[in-house]
DNA sequence: TACATTCTTTGATGTACGTCAATCAGCGTA
DNA sequence: TACGCTGATTGACGTACATCAAAGAATGTA
């Protein structure tokens, strides 16, 4: 992890839509730009923060991919999500000043740091960032309902339909294809956010290949069908009656 | 659902430490009173509000008792979460301004009302009170986290088990017992909350009674030996190798 | 009191996914 | 080029939980 002053400010930054609440002004964007105190490099494989660690800052990604996870205490890991540029991790630390999670690079990373204090401190200043802080907050509350229907409901093959789905999505709103993704995470890794184990997400995706729905070379997955995915997702609906 | 005109102030809610911030003083919390814009009683089995209701304020529980769920497109549940006297529900709804789940009364309750918009205007005011609702959503971040620890890597004993406890630890911080639980959801909503079927949940509760770990009549649980239960869910340790 | 309804319990059987194990592919390094 | 390491695939088999089904409480209601 090494450290370094900020470069490039939020103000002409392009993931500013992503990070940053819609319809400021640019004395606004101006003031905000000393949000962030400091810029971070993590590489692949290396930690941004650990379970227990203090909690001070948020951490937006600027570029690079991380997932979160926890550890029972036996060191078993749940991985609670995938993190990829624009979005923001930490939230998990608000509640008690410590962390309670992991977050751990799988793509050498760009991070902006932004101190939690601060953020409070403009939140009371400027509405339009208190409502956005909020919102980026809720966002994760439901997302994490999602997962929750996921893995309570849903069969191996719906959860990773679904799983790619959202991935080809957000990448999508990044500029990236919407059929073309390149996974930054091993087989056990999606196995464990989807409840799974590695070789029911290994014989899922020789399924889909099968049946034509994507394609898959390692870690390269081609989407060929997405509507056979949708329709799994849904599919949902008839398959459990 | 009926409203009513706020009768007890925050100022003196026997609840104030759950709902409330601590350390605020007198003044502050005389403000305070003015959060809670009216009162709510709803009956068991009745909604307080439903996916894709409009939202406009957050929800402070001053007695009865919730479920929160999502339904997929074919009507199947998932239940979110349980909530009691003191917990705060409602957060789903900050992301879109709709609500992303539903909320059921399990039990006959009386609602605080607070509207959104006054949350954040106090909010910007009072830094006690900005931080205090940050927790709120952090904890239910980090409570979601533990949800999909058990939907992911536990088993149907491992999850009753933290399930129970988790039920009794909060019943006790309300000032109830800590070995007496009576439940006001059916096997199902624990089934569902839990990723499990209800005969699943019915066998594990006859597994349990029958070593001597709780008592079970009906809805209403004693918890014999607390300690077991603390191992089974720990136990997952040795279990899962 | 009878009866309907909803919830719970328990047994018999099925199955989706886990476990175990072997092989293979990719990639970095000497 | 060889070697080691990590990750991926695939097969054979096992099991925890689901499903199906029937009967038994509990509670409300005519």
């Amino acid at each position: 992890m090494t450290f370094q002053t900020p470069k490039v400010a939020c103000s002409n930054c392009n993931l500013r839509e992503l990070c940053m609440p819609p319809g400021l002004s640019s004395e606004e964007i101006n003031r905000l730009d000393t949000l962030v105190s400091s810029r971070i490099k993590v590489k692949q494989g290396e930690v941004l923060f650990n379970l227990g660690d203090d909690f001070t800052s948020l951490y937006a990604i600027r570029t690079g991919f991380f997932k979160t996870s926890i550890t029972s205490t036996d060191g078993r890991e749940q991985v609670t999500g995938f993190q990829m540029a624009g979005e923001i991790i930490g939230l998990d630390g608000i509640v008690n000043d410590h962390h309670n999670c992991n977050a751990v690079a799988l793509e050498d990373a760009d991070i902006c740091v932004m101190p939690f204090a601060k953020i409070e401190e403009y939140s009371r200043e400027f509405p339009i960032l208190q409502r956005h802080v909020h919102k980026v907050m809720s966002r994760e509350i439901v997302r994490e309902n999602g997962v929750m229907m996921l893995l309570g409901n849903m069969r191996a093959e719906e959860r990773l339909a679904a799983f790619l789905l959202n991935l080809a999505q957000r990448l999508h709103a990044r500029g990236f294809s919407q059929t073309e993704v390149v996974l930054r995470m091993t087989r056990e890794e999606i196995g464990s956010y989807l409840g799974l184990k590695l070789e029911t997400i290994s014989r899922t995706f020789s399924k889909f290949s099968q049946d034509g729905i994507i394609e898959v070379k390692q870690r390269y997955i081609r989407i060929i069908d997405a509507e056979a995915l949708k329709k799994l997702y849904d599919a949902h609906s008839q398959a459990c009656h």
